[in-house]
DNA sequence: CGGTATCCGCAAAGATACTG
DNA sequence: CAGTATCTTTGCGGATACCG
């Protein structure tokens, strides 16, 4: 009983790459961990963010995935009573390549469809992917984001950026808005100021750690599609 | 009909890792990347090295990255009248990025199934990848690996190592020998003299050269499979 | 030889209904 | 909520036939 089916389709080569293509590269199965890299999830909440994905594939790239140690499959304790899947540490070392991979990828989104779906965790891992790390940071600090998705929590102490799902403790500044203003934000096509004024953006705290926030991000402008 | 919608089974979501699989995410094509990255190759070629991929396949695959700007198609001048297909600027910023995943998927060869295909062009590959970039090089030193896919040039310069198909002008050292031999040297469990002495590698020029070459690596112990 | 086009069988993926 | 079962659809691998 050489595996089960989960090597059902190698492409049988001897080299890293294919390899790793074996594990990863199945569809959906690197945005299944792409959307775990912010923290651990329910099924539900997996398939809820993967429009399109029926649940009989997702169940079989979660098992695919945990039997190739790349997620690990755990049981929350009483007060839950669920099952969440989270990465393991081979799991979390795709990190920088998806953050590769997602800058990479951004040069082409002038070439996506119309009806295109968004979720705010999204933007969230592009933050990760296009913060800036020459910077260092004067004194730690942290963001509570509440987005569309839910709050999340991100921390800046000296170069290092952190995201993740759910609320801090303690946020230096709390801030209310949407997808699309944050990302106009972050790509300067709005000032803090203007948001605050407007309203897009709800404050808890001094709108300078707003400023400093943005400042920590390089969102290249998006192209128009050429073809 | 079905013209080359090249974007029929988009994920259709705003993220850059998204947008990426739109465009690289398919089967097969990733591994045709690779094999591209050491220089422009035929179709044929490119077939070849890519065992069970199905002729339209490979051509579906390369329309769709010629579509995208990430492979370009260009016609060799008189002698040859052929056909090669090579990387763009922006298919070629996606190296980084396969030397990671490869180094990633590394870790789990020991799974792979028992008829397993070998080109030394995936070797050479990955000597690119676990090339340790930490070292400067004394003086620049260009080696030509004889292997059974063909000769290979690999040049060092100060910290940088570039590796292409095809011979030098000009080698420091050139060494005749098979992948395994090769793969037993990167891995030191054979020293150069054995090699040599054995016959296992042939050489044309000093045998210093050849540790100096192997110095410049350092590749993982392959682990043996667990489940 | 360097592709392209077509058919065919299979296995994966999408959709949805259903169950613990 | 967390999947499983079932059905349909689609993509893929393989073979082959064709064109420059």
């Amino acid at each position: 009983m050489s595996s089960p089916d989960t090597m059902a389709r190698s492409y049988a080569q001897l080299c890293g790459i294919a390899t790793a293509l074996d594990v990863v590269g199945d569809r959906w199965t690197l945005l299944v961990l792409r959307d775990l890299l912010l923290g651990p999830l329910r099924f539900g909440d997996l398939a809820e963010g993967l429009p399109g994905i029926g649940t009989n594939t997702l169940t079989a790239r979660l098992k695919h995935l945990e039997a190739l140690d790349v997620v690990h499959r755990r049981l929350l304790p009483l007060p839950d009573r669920g099952t969440v899947y989270e990465l393991t540490d081979y799991g979390r070392e795709l990190e920088p390549i998806l953050m590769a991979l997602g800058r990479w990828g951004t040069r082409s989104m002038g070439r996506l469809p119309r009806d295109v779906a968004s979720r705010s965790r999204w933007l969230v891992a592009a933050m990760l992917a296009f913060h800036d790390d020459s910077q260092r940071i004067a004194q730690p600090t942290t963001w509570e984001l509440r987005l569309s998705d839910g709050p999340f929590t991100v921390r800046a102490e000296d170069s290092t950026l952190t995201v993740a799902a759910g609320a801090p403790d303690h946020a230096d500044l709390i801030l209310t808005t949407d997808d699309e203003t944050l990302h106009q934000l972050l790509t300067h096509r709005l000032t803090p100021a203007e948001a605050v004024t407007t309203g897009a953006v709800t404050l808890d705290g001094d709108i300078s750690g707003l400023s400093r926030l943005i400042g920590l991000f390089t969102f290249p402008a998006l192209e128009a599609s050429a073809t």
